[in-house]
DNA sequence: AACGCTACCAAGCAAGCGCTTGGTATTCAA
DNA sequence: TTGAATACCAAGCGCTTGCTTGGTAGCGTT
């Protein structure tokens, strides 16, 4: 029964997070995590995610991963940029992840619950580090970063208003809808441990779909 | 000493912003706002809210009340206790604003949508300057500042809890629904913009209270 | 007139910040 | 064997930060 289940989500899930890099670094589209400045950037995740931008210094982040904070400059012009690239590369990578996610849900109804569920998931498992940053860390950019950005992120927002709308979700517009979810996702980040026995992040995507899908 | 509150919590139920204010302020519950402690306090509000507690620097605060950065330090002991201060008084404010405005609310429906309305209005008109800060910035409170707001914020949220309770919300316990608004409403600060002609803050009211309770 | 209290100024300190500079060790292709 | 490129160190610069210190002007009370 265990492992039948366990063949079914391999099964339906193609790659595993590792082959989803893997293939995205093979593309162009993600920093390689073993280079030099792929190391920073997951440590950056990590540290902006856990203390904030601001209260993350370069230092911190030069200890993390084991060098002096001037040889941060080798690599990145400035520690906004460093910001900056994480989100991009956070938003690359959660896109492929809820497409993935996607093809394997079957009515509208199911690929709503993947959307959330995929979201909670980036957000609380080690899927994506760093995603929270997306929407906490916003004000830390300049504008022509948050531009850089936003670029990026349309087609992670194409994803969740074609799910919305396809659903038929009461609320108004699409748009209002994701937004308000976008908040009550976003700030699970602050309560719900799904270490502790509790709800699961399958449950809480199914409490957070029944209330915005019913 | 119980009843003479009383009275006087049922005669602010019909006052404005201002009243209130001042009510509380003679309760000994609110710094007087035209002191130079107040001044700070709201001043910090608006700039905490604003540009965030780690982008201001006590020099920018003490220019917008016109004095010199060295003089805050004559009314407060650091700039985090500042911060405190601001949470601690904006919620005994809100608390009061929305226990006001439940007053006038009917039927379970009513209340929870009152609740939800009253919270908008604090964290998108002048009615509760700094409001957003108590969710944006919590993570630069000290544990024990922390400690101290939450006492102030147990009352605000137990109003939140029954309205819930008793208007039968779908998505499982109160607790859970709860910190789903928290997250779905204070994100509102990032894009909802009352004064552009679109939707309103009761219209927007509406549409999460369809969602939440339906 | 003397006192104490509040509110503030003027000046600056120590620490921490992001970032720069000049140089070194290693690697690898020509 | 040379030369360019990569990845980093060692040292520190210039600036900003929160906060301190010692002093003063104005005020109401006695």
């Amino acid at each position: 029964m265990q492992e039948a289940a366990q063949v079914l989500e391999e099964a339906q899930s193609d790659l595993s997070p590792q082959q989803l890099i893997g293939a995205l670094v093979k593309k162009g589209e993600l920093t390689d995590p073993g280079s030099p400045r792929g190391r920073l950037l997951n440590a950056a995740a990590r540290l902006f995610e856990q203390k904030g931008f601001s209260r993350t210094t370069v230092r911190d982040l030069a200890a993390e991963v084991g060098i002096l904070s001037g040889s941060i400059f080798h690599h990145f012009s400035s520690k906004e940029q460093i910001l900056c690239e994480v989100m991009k590369e956070v938003t690359i990578f959660a896109s492929a992840r809820m497409r993935s996610a996607m093809e394997s849900a079957g009515s509208p109804q199911e690929r709503l619950r993947a959307c959330i569920q995929s979201e909670l998931e980036a957000i609380h498992e080690q899927a994506v580090p760093g995603f929270s940053i997306l929407v906490m860390e916003w004000r830390s950019l300049s504008e022509a970063s948050q531009k850089e950005v936003l670029l990026q992120r349309d087609e992670y927002e194409q994803i969740w208003l074609d799910a919305i709308n396809t659903a038929q979700c009461p609320g108004g517009d699409a748009a209002v809808v994701r937004r308000l979810l976008v908040g009550a996702l976003s700030h699970t980040y602050s309560w719900f441990k799904p270490r502790e026995k509790g709800l699961t992040i399958p449950e809480l995507s199914d409490r957070v779909f029944q209330i915005f899908a019913p």
